[in-house]
DNA sequence: GCAGTCAAGGGGCACC
DNA sequence: GGTGCCCCTTGACTGC
């Protein structure tokens, strides 16, 4: 293998002497992608890195021939006798920028890397397969912040909203609390008064506790509407019931026997 | 010593 | 079957 391999291809000429000066290269640049590499990486190798230590040994393949060759061809034989070293700061810094581009790796895009950095394609494609499931990682850590954040609004608002219910739920207890009592004190006033109503109308007292409290502010004529319809009818009667419990049962016999008042026929008309 | 990071190995899978 | 990608793991390296 040599220097005149396919990748030096995609470089000028004046690119590739700086950026490989062991192997002279006079082939054009024809790549639509040759944007995509920094022009000014004539100081990648043989360069100490500016952050120290950490990727100071490493710069990747040591000769054309590595740069230029398969991944097969090559591999081994470039780590034969040598630990893994990390990349240096520009070469890092260029594959973020064509990362940045694009984080698919052409083929071609692969080879120009490979050749700009003085790496092994596969060694690039390694790097792009690294760096893609580190952006992932932190996509997943993106989405999981904003699903925790969503999360922890809704459950706050299920909580306002619960604790809204439970106040409701103290105010209707309360308010059948006050009902039940009112209804007692009815029971007693009615019971007092109205001896002699039939178990009938306690059943009618039962149905008022079912109405609302404004309904029960409302006088029990409107409750019997049978004894309010029967009240014109006699004016004795209705005497009476003013007198008396309405709605008793002495009240009901009453009205019953005053039947021109009662029955419908036409002699009711004399009332009018 | 240990945890974290990163380059690289290797298996599995899809596509051609 | 070859190739590339994804995923998981390994091993080297670093900072504390």
């Amino acid at each position: 293998m040599s220097c005149n391999g396919m990748a030096s291809s995609f470089f000028p000429s004046g690119f590739m002497f700086q950026l490989q000066a062991p192997c002279e290269d006079d082939h054009q640049l024809a790549s639509p992608v040759s944007s995509l590499i920094p022009t000014n990486l004539h100081h990648l190798r043989g360069v100490a890195p500016a952050t120290g230590k950490r990727s100071a040994s490493f710069s990747g393949a040591e000769t054309c021939e590595e740069a230029n060759g398969d991944d097969e061809l090559s591999d081994d034989a470039s780590l034969a006798g040598e630990k893994k070293r990390r990349l240096n700061v520009e070469q890092v810094r260029t594959l973020e920028k064509s990362f940045e581009l694009g984080n698919k790796l052409e083929p071609e895009r692969k080879m120009q890397l490979a050749v700009a950095l003085g790496l092994r394609p596969r060694q690039v494609a390694i790097w792009f397969q690294n760096r893609r499931a580190r952006w992932k990682t932190k996509q997943l850590e993106k989405d999981y912040d904003v699903l925790r954040r969503q999360f922890d609004a809704i459950k706050a608002e299920n909580e306002a909203l619960q604790a809204h219910n439970k106040k409701l739920q103290t105010e209707v207890l309360a308010l059948r609390g006050r009902e039940a009592s009112d209804l007692i004190n009815l029971n007693k006033e009615t019971e007092g008064s109205c001896s002699n109503r039939s178990e009938n109308s306690s059943e009618i007292n039962l149905d008022i506790s079912r109405t609302s409290v404004a309904e029960r502010s409302c006088p029990p004529l409107q409750i019997l509407p049978y004894f309010q319809s029967v009240r014109p009818a006699d004016p004795d009667c209705s005497k009476v019931e003013n007198d008396a419990p309405e709605g008793s049962f002495s009240n009901l016999l009453c009205s019953i026997g005053d039947q021109s008042a009662f029955w419908p026929w036409p002699d009711h008309h004399n009332f009018h």
